[in-house]
DNA sequence: CTTAAACTGCTAAAAAATTAGCAGTTGCAA
DNA sequence: TTGCAACTGCTAATTTTTTAGCAGTTTAAG
C-alpha cells in the first residue's frame, strides 16, 4: 500500500488539501477562509506552490487569479484514504467499519434503502464473477 | 466538528498514532519497525514523550520498559477520522461512501451477508425511533 | 488611457519538528 | 551480586515547516 497523504504532507499542507477536496478547486483567498487558524494570504499562497511543485495540485488562471484543484484523480485518493482509515481502525474490515458508520449518523430510510440497493448490487456482482471460472 | 487528529499532529506524530492504533499497543522498538524510513530509536522515544504530553498517548511499565497506548477511547478516535473523511471526500454522504467501499474491495459473501444484516437492523431502530413521537 | 485593487513571485526570518548523542537506570542471567 | 543488555531522561543541533514582507504584474473600472 502506497503511504497514505498526511504521511507524506506536513500539518498546513494537509489541512489545505483537505480544503481543496472538500471544495474540488478553490482560490489561495477561498482556502485562507476556510483554515484553523488562518495565516496570510502570503502564507497559503506559498504552501500552495510547494503542493503544486510536489505534484498534488495544479492550477488554472482565470481572471487574473489561481484556481488550484487536486492533480491526482479524486477516485484514486478517495479510495487510498479509506483503505488507510479501515486498516488503521478497523484492522481491514469493511463490515467493521460500516457497523460503526452506522451507529454514528441518523441515516434516513431513503439512504438505508439506497444502502440495500448497493449491497444487492455487490452481490449479483459476485455472482456473475463465480460463474466465470 | 473537532479538528481531525492529523491536522493536530506532525506528520511523525501522526505516523506514530497510526501505528499505535493498529496495534492497540506497542513499545518503542516495535514502532520504530513500523515507521517508514525509521528514525533512530531515541526519536521515537522522544516524539512518544511528546503525544504522551499532547494527551494522546499513555503509557505503563512493564517488565521495565514503557508500553504506550492511546489514551482517547478508540471509538470516539473511530468516529471522528471517519466523519472528516466522509466530509472531505464524499460530501458527507454515507452511501456515497459505502459505494466507493464496495467498489474499491472484493467483499466475500460472509461479509455482504453482514452488511445485510447491519442495514436491517439500523432499518428496525429507525422505525422504533420514528415510533416513539 | 489611467489608476487602484487584487493578485503573483521571490525572498528571508522565525518557529516547529525531527533527529540523535550520552549519561544514568532498570532488569535479568550467570 | 555482578555485569551486560536494553531501556529511559535529558539535552542540543539540524532540518523542515510556517510565516509574511515587498516589488512587480494583471485586471477591471472610470
Amino acid at each position: 500500500m502506497v503511504d497514505p497523504l498526511h504521511t507524506q504532507l506536513s500539518r498546513r499542507e494537509s489541512q489545505i488539501m483537505d480544503v481543496i477536496f472538500q471544495l474540488g478547486e478553490a482560490t489561495a483567498v477561498e482556502i485562507m477562509e476556510r483554515l484553523p487558524d488562518p495565516p496570510s494570504n502570503s502564507s497559503v499562497r506559498t504552501l500552495l506552490t510547494i503542493l503544486e511543485q510536489k505534484g498534488h495540485l495544479t492550477h488554472r488562471r482565470e481572471g487574473g487569479r489561481f484556481i488550484y484543484a487536486p492533480s491526482l484523480a479524486p477516485e484514486k485518493v478517495k479510495r487510498s484514504a479509506l483503505s488507510h482509515l479501515m486498516e488503521t481502525f478497523f484492522g481491514g474490515s469493511v463490515p467493521k467499519m460500516v457497523a460503526t458508520l452506522l451507529s454514528t449518523n441518523d441515516l434516513s430510510e431513503s439512504d438505508l434503502d439506497e444502502l440495500t440497493q448497493l449491497i444487492e448490487q455487490a452481490k449479483k456482482e459476485e455472482k456473475e464473477d463465480d460463474s466465470l471460472d
